[in-house]
DNA sequence: TATGTAGGATACCAAAAGGTATCATGTCAA
DNA sequence: TTGACATGATACCTTTTGGTATCCTACATA
């Protein structure tokens, strides 16, 4: 559980890998096409992908010779889940932000 | 600002770091009683804690010889932020709920 | 089939990160 | 004042990370 809290937040660590996660929340994306939207090479940006998926911030799909990837929801969960840990420090933003995760799929 | 969201998830990407927030979450502390915690270096503890106050995560005050460390709820709120992005994607329904709440004083 | 295109994988490199060791500074207390 | 203690700061080391270059595989299609 400690682990997929680590590679959640590793994820979420690197600038690049956020602005994917916008781009994916926009549309679904293959690798060349988020590759498209950055400058550096598409080798650089799967491996970002790799970290992505590995921490379940978003999920693969193969269509043909492409790779869809999309975001994942769920693995917003530790996130949330962890910084839960801080409740009463903060008003009620992270509680809404929480249980709309949480209730997603139940 | 985006550099801001950065030195937040930057703080919050390493365990170490995360334990000492947790730590911090129950009781202020000085630097000697938060590595004594830790199986490493003061100093590598006080490497830690520049990085948590340089992402406003925690302020440090003086108090005569000792720095009395404390979490910075207002800190967190960039990494709230950035994950609000994504509300529309975990449950429309609530989130459609949350902002018709959130609206209600303005 | 032949060819071009999407992606996988690996070796390699420079920079950043996490850690230690060490020494300097400031303050409490006798 | 003097000694002990809490912290600051820096040099140095090793590992991880973000990136490129390169080659390989798979699949769509002319």
């Amino acid at each position: 559980m400690n682990a997929v809290v680590q590679s959640s937040f590793r994820a979420l660590a690197d600038p690049t890998r956020r602005d994917i996660l916008i781009m994916l929340s926009d549309r679904d994306m293959t690798i060349a096409e988020v590759a498209a939207q950055f400058d550096m090479t598409r080798a650089a940006v799967k491996k970002h992908l790799n970290i992505l998926e590995h921490g379940a911030l978003i999920d693969v799909q193969p269509r043909g010779r492409e790779r869809i990837n999309r975001i994942h929801p769920e693995g917003f969960r530790p996130v949330l889940d962890w910084l839960g840990f801080f409740d009463g420090f903060w008003d009620d933003r992270l509680h809404a932000l929480k249980s709309s995760i949480e209730n997603k799929d139940t």
